[in-house]
DNA sequence: CATAAAGTATCACGTTACGTTAGAGTCAAA
DNA sequence: TTTGACTCTAACGTAACGTGATACTTTATG
């Protein structure tokens, strides 16, 4: 199929493909000589993901992430969307709800406070990054294992080594305030170990501390040092990664 | 109530507060000394009608228009919030009808063609723009009334002339194709006309025609002078505004 | 086979709706 | 009074395309 009959089917723009294309979101499985994009039943199915994820508010650079996943499954995906849309249309009934009290309200026949009136509506950030996260990890972390497989088997063991060491002193240190200089220190130690691995920005730094406590994985293996140690790392590091630019 | 009380309320950004307020789609009750905005309890019934559009996929631009509308009623805006919610909660049964189904294909379970996996799935554009559109009416119109109304009545008289004219001449026309010559240079002076009263974009123009269609009060009005009229003009407006640039 | 219309490509600027950062002023509680 | 939280304006940056232009390709029809 070319790009007017996707579009078509679909209802997206044929721009919409090319962006996605040059992207790389979704490529082609097979371009003519001419340079036509011939797009796979196999597209079509990845397509139906990428809407979905982008329907639910989750940004192209964070679907590709996702989709690209080494444990991105299409039927995990598709169980995880299933239950959304479930959940969406709870929330759903609970926005007719809303509305129709508000209609009441509106009528004289009842009463109604301030935050009665957006009850059942979110506005907030994407709800559904974490249950993303969850089911596909981080491509971060991904990529820094795969950097660790990479290692010859000294070099492993120095950085495993160089990994419990700073465990055992961040356990150590976890009575203290997570803004503490001493915890501020080893998280730092910490920050510039991973930065030896692979790249991390403060930010991603954070959104991985989260990750230790978001994800069950994490969280086990880091408590075996102390418990409570992957909350108190994930404090920890949202700290240092917030302080004040310099 | 000020800037972070009303995000935090409702979940969107002090930062959107501000962008609402510059484009003038939720401008502050009140504004202190300091130049601190004050929401009031009406100020947030607004922003519930705004936040509402935006989550059917209106632009804020459309958003304005809709509810600064001389027409709008938010008891109205309420009921429609209703059916629609009620609409969009139908379409997720649908979609999770089709994710299901989804599932057992990939499960091989069923046959599954390229058309099914899309069934509820609408990624057209806004498909609710024509329900506002209908209850709102449009805002160039309203104001070429606006225009009429605060003319002489000389001068309404000859622009009511004009009118007459060349409804009459396009009635004789319609059997004609609407793309044909002399449509085309009819439906020029009726364009020249209009933007004699107020400015219409060629995008405008076309809108319109659409209008005289979806509008019974418009279709009514123009279709005494002979049937079908209402059609004519609409399709002849849109050629007339498809036309190569020149 | 020739032609015209529809389809496709790339390029690149524009649009929308904020997010983010910076620097300065204000408010409220201790 | 001090400090931290809050608020303001200004302005650049970002994401995700939309739009228009130009040139090449394909398809259907006479």
């Amino acid at each position: 199929m070319r790009v007017k009959e996707v579009a078509d089917l679909v209802g997206i723009s044929v721009r919409t493909l090319h962006h996605y294309d040059e992207i790389g979101l979704l490529v082609p499985d097979q371009v003519t000589e001419s340079g036509y994009r011939i797009y796979s039943d196999e597209n079509l199915a990845t397509l139906q993901q990428i809407l979905f994820f982008k329907e639910l508010g989750f940004p192209l650079k964070k679907i590709k992430e996702i989709i690209q996943s080494p444990s991105f499954d299409q039927y995990e995906a598709l169980q995880l969307h299933r239950e959304i849309l479930i959940k969406k249309r709870d929330q759903l009934n609970q926005m007719i709800h809303t509305v129709e009290k508000t209609i009441l309200h509106l009528k004289g026949e009842i009463e109604m406070a301030n935050e009665e009136r957006f009850e059942g509506f979110d506005f907030r950030k994407n709800p559904y990054e974490e249950e993303a996260r969850k089911r596909w990890g981080d491509q971060t972390v991904d990529r820094s294992n795969e950097v660790i497989r990479n290692m010859s088997k000294e070099e492993q063991k120095a950085f495993a080594q160089s990994f419990d060491a700073i465990y055992r002193n961040l356990a150590s240190l976890r009575h203290l305030p997570p803004d503490s200089e001493k915890a501020q220190a080893a998280i730092k130690e910490w920050y510039e170990l991973l930065n030896k691995i692979n790249y991390y920005s403060l930010e991603m730094f954070k959104a991985l501390g989260q990750i230790y406590v978001d994800d069950q994985r994490f969280t086990k293996n880091i408590d075996q040092y102390g418990e409570g140690l992957a909350q108190f790392m994930c404090e920890a590091m949202a700290v240092f990664a917030d302080q004040p630019k310099k």
